[in-house]
RNA sequence: GGCGCGGUAGCCAAGUGGUAAGGCAGAGGUCUGCAAAACCUCUAUUCGUGAGUUCGAUUCUCACCCGCGCCUCCA
């Protein structure tokens, strides 16, 4: 199935071919770990999650790298706050996103890199850079030198010349030849970590750490870049930069950027301290589950304002498929030889709405309808077990990508299923007496404890949890 | 100011030059001891506003209004 994909560089949706067919070489920024991710961090990565799982569900290999920044002026400062080595507060906080991210099923990249891990080759780059005179040094800092890059500005349409006047610009710390060049490498400062280069002590600048990683693990030309939308400027542009004038070909042939989540709004950020970190929600009560489904369901490209009404419809929505196959699962059916052809419609419907720049929405209306229909041919008896294995291949590869189907592991204050089986054949015995007082107050028992009945005809009654 | 995203029912949201997917919530009904789940019916004569193009526009063009973001901290 072609697939089509918004690129940030052409500003349009346009046909996505690797450059080795068959195998896809992707790049992700990843966190700076100063603190926990919130879950506007992870709409990104929950978004290239759908992504990474559709081009394998195409049959796609993929190459994947993520960065983790773990070193740069917010950590140093919060690290020397907490009075703690910077490598040990780096490490608490790149633990729990990789835990977050597991929580959130999204799939770990193949190679996930430590800024700290690279630097011997981050300085050997800005060295090439500086021989290239595409950087210079001004005492113990190397800046890149814009204006020997005419390209710049093509990624996120901005006038070079418009940035020169550098209204905004501090001048005040360090020489550069011109406002606008950037960092690559900072000189030493007091209580700061440092690494060894040619320029003296120092550590690298933000924007080196991704290029060089990307370079190294899947240059030169990667297909696919991937980030939230505020690091097209200037981090993307900068890494263009950096990279492209010493392979001298392009270096990503498609830029994708995530749309921001928005709380009452506003983007949701930590400098605005409006956020909800996945913790938070989770002690709240919601399933990680159902975060997913939220980040998931609007398509990548459009701002999703966060609300716990809206994780609320989540949940509900996602219920509501889990209700079904459950349901489907569990039914008698006739045997017969074809399955509805309609099921197969749904499915290639599923699959070329993702294909389509990812049209999450789109694809799970496709579901849905695929559910009412099937729950109306159950209703009717005319769905036969042919039907049912069509309908369970489409969900298996609808849930290959969206990853929300499995119930999320049982909380463990949970009461243990063979207590609810006891307190169900308790229940059983009350209603067979007509006992509905009891049986009544034991499904108020069961429902406190987030257990969901439901009785069956000619069958014993069912439960699941909440 | 420059660049970008968006404004579709109470909420979330898809979509197309030919007359509004899907989900959540709500109302009534079927089923049930009662529920739950499921199903049925109802819930946008209308897609920010105005003008234009067209036989016909929510979909194209222009203008305007509103929200959000980026413009060297940022997913």
């Amino acid at each position: 199935m072609p697939i089509a994909l918004y690129n940030t560089l052409t500003r349009k949706v346009e046909p996505f071919t690797p450059v080795t067919p068959g195998r896809v070489r992707m790049y992700t920024c990843g966190l700076t770990v100063y603190d926990y991710g919130h879950i506007g961090n992870f709409r990104t990565f929950v978004g290239v999650d759908i992504l990474q799982r559709f081009l394998q569900s195409q049959g796609l290999a993929l190459d994947t790298v993520m960065n983790i920044t773990d070193v740069d002026d917010k950590m140093i400062a919060r690290s020397n706050e907490a009075g703690r080595p910077l490598a040990e507060y780096a490490a608490t906080y790149t633990a729990a996103f990789l835990e977050d991210m597991a929580s959130l099923r999204i799939l770990p990249a193949q190679h996930i890199v430590r800024a700290t891990d690279c630097i011997p080759d981050m300085v050997a780059w800005i060295d090439r850079l500086v021989a290239a005179g595409c950087a210079y040094e001004r005492d113990g800092s190397v800046y890149f030198r814009l204006s020997s890059f005419p390209a710049y500005g093509r990624l996120s349409g901005k006038d070079i010349a418009g940035l020169q006047a550098g209204a905004r610009v501090d001048v005040d710390e360090y020489e550069k030849e011109e406002a606008r060049d950037f960092v690559l490498w900072k000189a030493a400062r007091p209580n700061e970590p440092t690494w060894p280069s040619p320029w003296g002590p120092g550590r690298p600048g933000w924007h080196i750490e991704c290029s060089v990683m990307a370079e190294k693990l899947l240059g030169p030309t990667l297909d696919l870049h991937c980030g939230g939308t505020d690091l097209v400027f200037p981090h993307h542009e900068n890494e263009i930069a950096q990279v492209e004038p010493l392979t001298g070909v392009p270096f990503v042939n498609c830029w994708i950027h995530m749309e921001f989540l928005l709380v009452n709004g506003e983007k949701m950020s930590k400098r605005l301290g409006n956020f909800f970190t996945v913790r938070d929600l989770t002690d709240k009560g919601y399933r990680p589950s159902a975060i997913r489904y939220l980040l998931a369901s609007v398509p990548y490209r459009r701002q999703l304002n966060f609300t716990l009404e809206g994780l609320d419809q989540a949940s509900a929505s996602l219920l509501r498929l889990r209700n079904f196959l459950d349901r489907l699962r569990n039914a008698d059916l006739p045997p017969s030889g074809d399955p509805n052809p309609a099921i197969a419609t749904a499915r290639e419907a599923m699959l070329a709405s993702l294909a389509d720049n990812l049209n999450t929405a789109e694809a799970l209306g496709a579901i849905f309808e695929l559910v009412r229909t099937s729950n109306i041919a159950l209703d009717r008896g005319t769905l036969a077990t042919a039907d049912r294995e069509a309908i369970l291949e489409t969900f298996r590869q609808f849930d290959e990508i969206f990853q929300v189907l499995t119930p999320d592991e049982a909380s463990s204050e949970g009461i243990s299923d063979a207590e609810v089986n006891a307190l169900m054949e308790e229940r059983a015995a009350a209603r067979a007496a007509r006992d509905f007082k009891k049986a009544d107050a034991l499904r108020q028992q069961l429902e406190s404890h987030g257990i969901l009945i439901e009785d069956v005809k000619n069958a014993p009654a069912r439960w699941r949890r909440k």
